[in-house]
RNA sequence: ACUGCAAAUCGGCCUACCGCUCUUUCGGGGGAGGAAAGUCCAGACAGCAUAGAGCACCGCACCGUUCGCAAGCACGGGUGUUGAGGGAGGAAUUCCUUGGCAACAGCAAGUGUCACAGAAAAUAACCGCUCCGAUUUAUCGGUGUAAGGGUGAAAAUGUGAGGUAAGAGCUCACGUGUUCCGGUGGUAACAUCGGAAUGGGACAAACCUUGCGGGCUGCAAGACCAAAUAGGUCAGGAUCUAAGAGUUGCUCGCUCUUUCCUGAUGGGUAGGUUGCAUAGAUAAAUGGUAGGCUAAAACAGGAUCUGGCUUACGGGUUUGCACAAAAC
RNA sequence: CGGGGUGUAGCUUAGCCCGGUUAAAGUGCGCGUCUGGGGGGCGCGAGAGCGGUGGUUCGAAUCCACUCACCCCGA
């Protein structure tokens, strides 16, 4: 079933919904991670998940990607709950995680902060 | 052996589970670096421009070889300079070995600058020296001179002799620097020998002059496909007795434009394909967890490609050089 | 990817083009003084060797080369 999966469909690649995410979607902090949801009309999955890390506190590609990488891995093992609640509701959502840390972060707290994050998702939309 | 220095080189591996990206003949296969970085140079490639020549602007500047338009880079060589070691000598100095550096064409084309100090920083004259004149016999004025003094980063070719009122390349000898000519060695830079001329302070990383080279812009270049909306063009139709223009002396009529509908068409935006690759996407892929080797491994992540340069870097390996005293 | 700019006292700047004597100013800091005290005024003083390395030069913040850090712009 591809439980643990993150291709490319739940991946936000389109830059009119990216704009649309930015310029009306809402926010919540879970420090330390701003996150970013917009109701979407229709699409090929459930939730698409855009990770982002501002250039001005991580100067070299390599932390960014690093950082880029643990957030995906986080969201990866802990999404599946989230995505069976969504797809019984048939909803539909644009996400967008931005790291606002200033250290690049350890696994096992960054796992803490995702299980709170999808917690709150998950009451929040229900 | 240890340690230090220098150079070269390597740039974590294995197992399990869960994942990512490209490709596929659906079995599978490929998947970051020595610097991928900085963007300091150069080229490939692409578009635009382009009769020929000159100027401006920019770059380069000892010689040879590979590559290249010229440079750069690499290797080798010359010259200069600087550090270390050694030899000769009383010293100045000079020779040999070795390492670093060099934007090493031209101030003898012109212009400019050379603080402070000093008389004077490039048409030299303060003290001094010489002669002449005056005189109050302390000195003053004039002429000549550049040996000596002092200042400075730098003071007008060094030593000796002749010469002179005193002196001076003023003359001569021996040196020395520069330029030119010739011989020898070398592909050449250059070295060396002989002759002639000459004595021009430094600075061109000062303006500049000479020689050589350079068209401009860059893959977000460029090529192709192309929705919706608005407008363009063409065709057909409708509305007309509405408005304007043309035709005409005037009216009617005719033609065109304005309005609406339908169809076609070219440009072009979003977007997509290509450019684009034996890694290769287009919000952009190499990861995570656990364990072991052993301790966490260092610096660090491709976006058109290639070569050079520079910078960052834990640890390992190899080679070369140095290695005091003591103990064995 | 391409292009441009800036580094000088704690902070904000000048000086750089065209090299020269002790690197200048404001603010901040310290001390003194005026005031009953604060604020403020006045006076005095300390504080940088010019981002780093190397070169040219008698001499470099200034000229040149490389390098490090930061900022901005185009799409």
């Amino acid at each position: 079933m591809g439980r643990y999966t993150f291709g490319k469909a739940e991946k936000l690649c389109s830059k009119l919904e990216i704009d649309a995410l930015f310029k009306d979607g809402r926010s919540f902090k879970e420090f330390p991670i701003r996150v970013m949801y917009l109701s979407l009309e229709d699409s090929s999955a459930n939730a698409k998940l855009l990770i982002s890390v501002p250039k001005k506190r991580f100067k070299k590609a390599v932390s960014r990607n690093h950082i880029k990488r643990l957030i995906r891995e986080t969201y990866r093992l802990n999404k599946s709950e989230l995505i069976e609640n969504w797809h019984n509701s048939e909803k539909y959502f644009a996400l967008a995680f931005v790291y606002i840390g200033n250290e690049i972060p350890e696994f096992d707290d960054l796992t803490v902060v995702m299980k709170r994050v999808i917690d709150k998702l998950n009451t929040l939309e229900a």
